[in-house]
DNA sequence: CGGAAACTTTTACCGAGTCAAACTTTGGGC
DNA sequence: GCCCAAAGTTTGACTCGGTAAAAGTTTCCG
């Protein structure tokens, strides 16, 4: 990590030129009007060069998984004694608000990328896929903590839950044409009704009384 | 309805052919190790003709989702009146395990389904997909009842949840090998612990203790 | 009975992804 | 500095899922 090395700062410079140049490319043209050949080419490389580096094209747009991932992970499993999960969860979706991070959902930028992550039925099913595996991480971590597999698994899928709605809310405003100051500033009751759903149950919303 | 007519019968009974058939050999190999054109030669059917009644490989396998998603729906936007959708639906899941329903993933059968299942990315990805419509389906109920769309994305979230992971939890204890019966008569419990947690909420959970 | 409509097949094609073999570049040991 | 081995890249051929269009077939209905 101290001297990378030539190949290895070669390897990471050609890495990110194709993840640039695709990522460039889909926000123009949407996901599955780009071909893989198409990016080898804009980006003078091989077909099998991009492969090389990004085993799925869906991995050419999602490829902030890794970092996410480990990130939440960390929130959890380092969080400071005498507090839960939830609430360390919550004041992270806080603090990435605040910090205007782009996984809040509430910044400018993203329509871009929410409009060709939704128009594509494949980066959609990679993105569940990435929230699955978040759930699956927190779901370790309790399940070490506590011995209980079945409650684990429920309670990091809850709060997977809010994480991603409320990540879903705000995007979904962004593209709606909302501004995005506004979008920030009214998140923050967003997050907290989210998590105190999970706190605290839904209790019998939507009411007891049916429909018709 | 009344007089199918040859023509929908002839139809109903190719969809079904072509079902039974791809599903015998995905069971016997493996979903990826199937080919389409192997379904179809086996079934006596022009490979253009599978994807005439299934437009991707994956509905040959889950071909139930529909019918799925329009029971939960009905459980939820037909519950009785004094109910929640949350009782509605726990009621559901204690009646799918009492029938024997393979959706109450408590039943013999299972372990095939389940491998094939788990062991493909493809399906597995497909299977997200459909809970997230089942979701949809919730949060779009709940939205029309109260007008409040982000909770009802969140509820419907946290009670697809529970739906969900009350059938892993159980089908992955068939597939360890544990005795249906026994899986059974323990699923009560776990149905209502799941659904406790959604209508309850977390709490502390699994208390607010750091791990080291 | 005859034709329109519905269904199936054929043929040709595209794009994602894999594989193996040839080729180029980098780095370490001498 | 030189050379070889290893790492990385390219090429080309291939498989498979999926689409499109046109040419059969079969069923339906007047």
């Amino acid at each position: 990590m101290a001297d990378p090395g030539l190949r290895e700062r070669k390897k990471q410079a050609t890495r990110l030129l194709i993840s640039n140049v695709a990522t460039g490319l889909f926000i123009q043209r949407g996901f599955e009007e780009v071909t893989v050949a198409e990016i080898a080419e804009a980006a003078g490389v091989s077909k099998m060069t991009v492969f090389n580096y990004f085993p799925r094209k869906e991995d050419l747009f999602l490829d902030r998984h890794a970092d996410r991932l480990a990130e939440l992970t960390s929130v959890v499993r380092s969080r400071p004694a005498g507090v839960s999960p939830c609430t360390a969860l919550r004041r992270h979706q806080h603090s990435l608000l605040a910090s205007g991070h782009p996984l809040s959902g509430a910044i400018a930028g993203g329509p871009g990328f929410w409009w060709v992550l939704t128009s594509s039925p494949a980066l959609m099913a990679r993105w569940y896929e990435q929230e699955r595996e978040i759930a699956a991480a927190f779901a370790e971590v309790f399940t070490e903590e506590t011995g209980d597999a079945f409650r684990s698994r429920m309670v990091a899928g809850l709060l997977t839950t809010a994480i991603t709605t409320v990540f879903a809310h705000a995007m979904g405003r962004i593209v709606a044409g909302d501004d995005a100051e506004v979008v920030r500033r009214e998140q923050v009751a967003v997050i907290d009704q989210a998590f105190d759903l999970v706190e605290r149950g839904v209790g019998d919303f939507p009411g007891t009384g049916a429909a018709s």
